[in-house]
DNA sequence: TACCATTGCATACATCAAGTATGTAACACA
DNA sequence: TGTGTTACATACTTGATGTATGCAATGGTA
């Protein structure tokens, strides 16, 4: 039966983008075939071009994508957290995990920043990072940390967790590496505080 | 005048070499023609697929220059600190300042990792973040911060300040940006501190 | 209902860059 | 002086991006 247009067209789309996310995670975005991924899909390039204008286009739109599942999963995290601050170490941790995730880890830690520059930059905004800032931002308005810059200290943060995701992945023992990271992690956050 | 045979060589690896960084600093890696790049060098791709097998094997070697340029300059500013927590603080300053140089951010921090992966096994060994290291265990060992794994806090903290550089280099104020992040950076370490 | 403009997508083509195979000239060493 | 090897150039193959064009289906309109 006849769907509608602006399904079909919906359909076109996240068909799109999920053989995109599925070629660019496991071959990264450099080496994915524009030909293979829109036959994958049963499509053929002029659809990616007509919906996301290139290659750059459709990587925004699955970055877009992801980022919007991060956010979703931090704010999980985050609203089942006993206080603020133990809701900012939870969501840091999770973070991390989230950042092992191969796709995750290739798609938008480290294809996205070279494809794309600057995070913020991106037109998704990086709703994650603004997750964090406005945890932090929250820490700050009740007392519990000092009265540092929120944005800042965000990207110190996100920038910290991220080189602690790329050296867990890539550690001989990724689990021991984890619980260090962890440690140190909050020890390092502690500095925040301000009663320690 | 005839130079010795081994000289030439050297002399066509570093030219290449200094061609590349040009064109991977201006256009970034993926933008880059081997083509334009020896072109520039007086040579062909011949030389450079002699040389460093292929376009992935220039960019490591260009890496390697530039991370040795880098921990040198680090090591300056170390060498010149009043103490060795003053010496760490001094490091991160001046390793956020040198993320901000276009070259370094393009070259070493977006495009290396995207398509050499993780710095820690690249064949330069970032030679840059074992410095780090070593600052961070020295402060162990004198017992000035507390007993954190080196490896592991290392990384946050070289996370921590890349996040901090793509930021400054992209904020519409990029000065203050600069101080807020030096800010909460040192806010941050103060963490690892045993008397705050 | 018949017509038409628009849109969604496919096809065909031009361009260009990477990698490889081969050729050549100069050097080192015997 | 001759020969094997090294340094580099040239030629060719493959494949990927981007663009221009074509076509068919849809949805509004008379």
């Amino acid at each position: 039966m006849a769907q509608k247009r602006a399904e079909m067209i919906v359909e076109t789309r996240s068909k799109l983008i999920k053989a995109a996310r599925e070629a660019f995670a496991m071959k990264g975005y450099a080496d994915s075939s524009m030909d293979e991924l829109t036959a994958e899909a049963g499509l053929t390039r002029g659809a990616l071009y007509h919906h996301f204008g290139g290659k750059k286009g459709l990587l925004e739109a699955v970055i877009a994508q992801i980022d919007g599942e991060m956010t979703a999963r931090l704010s999980d995290v985050i609203s089942g957290a006993s206080s603020n601050w133990e809701g900012f170490v939870e969501e840091s941790i999770a973070y991390i995990k989230m950042a092992l995730e191969p796709e995750i880890q290739r798609i938008v830690l480290l294809d996205g920043p070279a494809v794309l520059g600057d995070p913020s930059q991106w037109p998704s905004q990086s709703a994650c990072m603004q997750s964090t800032q406005h945890s932090i931002q929250r820490l700050i308005d009740e007392g519990t940390i000092r009265a540092v810059d929120a944005e800042a200290t965000g990207r110190l943060v996100m920038g910290a967790l991220l080189g602690a995701s790329l050296w867990i992945a890539n550690a001989d023992d990724p689990h021991s590496a984890s619980s260090k990271a962890i440690e140190s992690f909050v020890t390092l956050a502690s500095g925040l505080l301000i009663e320690g």
